[in-house]
RNA sequence: GGGCCGGUAGCUCAGUGGCAGAGCAUCUGACUUUUAAUCAGAGGGUCCAGGGUCCGAAUCCCUGCCGGCUCACCA
């Protein structure tokens, strides 16, 4: 909408009293301006630094003549000279402003511009009685006037549910925030650099999926008129990925978003960004040390360092990592050796002998992966590879030669968070298949999250893939770690939330 | 889905049965190096919504909505 419009819109009734609120009194100065001539919203302004860089300038032995742009965080206005910060994208300066200097213009930034409008000003840099860096102001320009208020410039704005719903507020006036998302930019470029720079070459495949697989989750669903077609948003990249193996990409990566149809969590958000790399002629050995060198390179090109804290700890992601069974683990957290146990009813009645809530039916799989994340999970603080998983929980991972019911998987756990998942991928298609009839069964048997059977990714695997270690990587989980957030919504700039009321 | 906590001015928050409050922000006035500027004054409310109890409800009760934490669910 225009300011015109605006003016439609309220002239008739412009009293006072219509102008007695903080909205209209903006409204009311946008209004005075238009009628001077002024542009509310003139389309460019010419910069020569931003605040970091004036200030650098400043200190390096004068700048000379400066022009900066930004949004007014505060005002401090006494008589016949006024303070005022600007916040840009790299920071906070101040303004001076005075009568003497600027004449009538001062008299216009005294009554039309408020805190929270972004304005340019031209000027010369100084330093103030207690050494602030400061822009003595000769001219400035209104870039664009704001109709509302900032939040509260001493405690910010804290109330999550605005902060969530209107982030441009959170980035205004929370500081830490912005560095949050800064930080997790730089690790995804991070991650892809080092990706690159290892021989992987980045890919995109579909989100939108006939079938839906590559993880064991509830999908959304969608539908493509003109197909007349069901489909899927994507709950894993997995098996695209791995097509891409067997037509001979040797190393590929995709980072992107994968959808699951579940509930929300401070570890959960239904769409979240994931990484997938495939390496053709790798095992899971390889990729945990991908994991471990990946990490590393990210923490030292992010943060400039291994070490960082975590919830009170101090994570340390120093190669190598511990490495033990999935099995060796539990049994030290719980006393429970599942293998002693092979059956599901067994294993359940051992559980509730641990006290353990067991919900009747639950295949052994899952018993271990409830094992796994009551005792282990909060426990792997320091980075810790699990490996060696039971097949039932894995239907895409390769068998480990000698132990019969395992394959070989890893999940990386930093912070008792899960970061990495890895396989030697499943790449005999008669297996394969079978797998993917265990899980139909498994569907039949009641479980929604059971894979679907995919006739097309068989079909690519009897075309042959060569040996492949494959991994996975929670690229909003390992931003949570790297910031000290605790809760995904966190790292995430707009978390899905419930509709408003 | 269960339990607990919360929703009051633009923002941050007090207020637990008796006139709707404070700080910041806003408006008016004073003030030429302030920086949470200061000083004097003023305006600003769907107390989340609906229902109930009561002479009287922001406050007590019920229902609903939204949010947070947590448990369950969930690679």
């Amino acid at each position: 909408m225009t300011h015109a419009e605006e003016v439609d819109q309220s002239a008739p009734a412009a009293t006072t009293e219509e102008y007695d609120d903080l909205r209209g009194q903006r409204l009311q100065k946008l209004l005075r301006l238009v009628e001077q001539g002024v542009d509310p919203y003139p389309p460019r302004f010419q910069r020569t630094h931003t605040a970091a860089e004036a200030r650098l300038a400043f200190e390096q032995g004068g700048a000379g003549e400066v022009s900066l742009a930004g949004r007014i965080v505060s005002m401090r206005i006494m008589g016949k000279a006024s303070f005022c910060h600007v916040q840009d994208g790299s920071g906070r300066i101040q303004l001076y402003f005075r009568q003497d200097v600027m004449g009538d213009r001062y008299q216009s930034f005294r009554s039309d511009l408020d805190i929270a409008d972004f304005i340019g000003a031209r000027g010369t840099l100084f330093q103030t009685r207690t050494g602030e860096v400061t822009l003595q102001v000769q001219e400035f320009v209104l870039l664009a006037k704001a109709l509302r208020p900032l939040p509260e410039k001493w405690h910010g704005l804290t109330d999550v549910e605005t902060r969530y719903r209107q982030r441009y507020l959170d980035l205004v006036s929370n500081e830490t925030v912005r560095q949050v998302f800064q930080t997790r930019s730089a690790i995804v470029g991070a991650m892809r650099c080092y990706l690159n720079t290892h021989g992987f070459i980045e890919v995109e495949t579909p989100i939108l999926q006939p079938l839906y697989g590559g993880a064991a989750a509830r999908p959304f669903e969608t539908y493509h008129n003109a197909l007349d077609r069901r489909l899927f948003l994507r709950i894993a990249s997995e098996l695209y990925l791995k097509r891409l193996i067997v037509g001979g990409l040797d190393r590929v990566y995709e980072i992107g978003k994968d959808f699951r149809n579940e509930g929300v969590s401070t570890t959960h958000n239904p769409e979240f960004t994931m990484m997938e790399c495939y390496q053709a002629y790798a095992d899971y050995n390889d990729m945990m040390v991908l994991v471990e060198e990946m990490l590393a390179s990210i923490a030292r090109e992010v943060l400039g360092t291994l070490q960082f804290p975590w919830k009170g700890h101090t994570i340390d992601l120093t190669p190598p990592w511990r490495r033990v069974t999935l099995r060796e683990a539990i049994l030290e957290e719980s006393g429970i050796d599942y293998d002693r146990y092979p059956t599901a009813d067994a294993l359940a009645k051992r559980m509730v002998e641990a006290r353990l809530t067991v919900v009747r039916g639950t295949p052994r799989g899952k018993l271990i992966d409830e094992l796994l994340d009551t005792y282990v999970e909060p426990k792997a603080i320091q980075p810790t590879f699990l490996l060696d998983y039971p097949v039932e929980l894995s239907p895409l991972a390769k068998k480990k030669p000698g132990a019969p019911g395992v394959v070989e998987r890893f999940e990386g756990f930093v912070g008792g968070i899960e970061i990495a998942n890895a396989f030697s991928e499943l790449n005999d298609p008669l297996d394969q298949r079978e797998r993917f009839l265990q899980q139909r069964a498994d569907a039949a048997a009641g479980d929604d999250e059971a894979h679907q059977m995919d006739e097309d990714f068989v079909v690519a695997l009897e075309h042959g893939m060569p040996p492949t270690g494959g991994l996975g990587v929670g690229v909003d989980r390992l931003a949570m770690l790297f910031t000290d957030q605790h809760s995904i919504r966190d790292v995430i700039l707009f978390p899905q939330l419930r509709s408003q009321g």
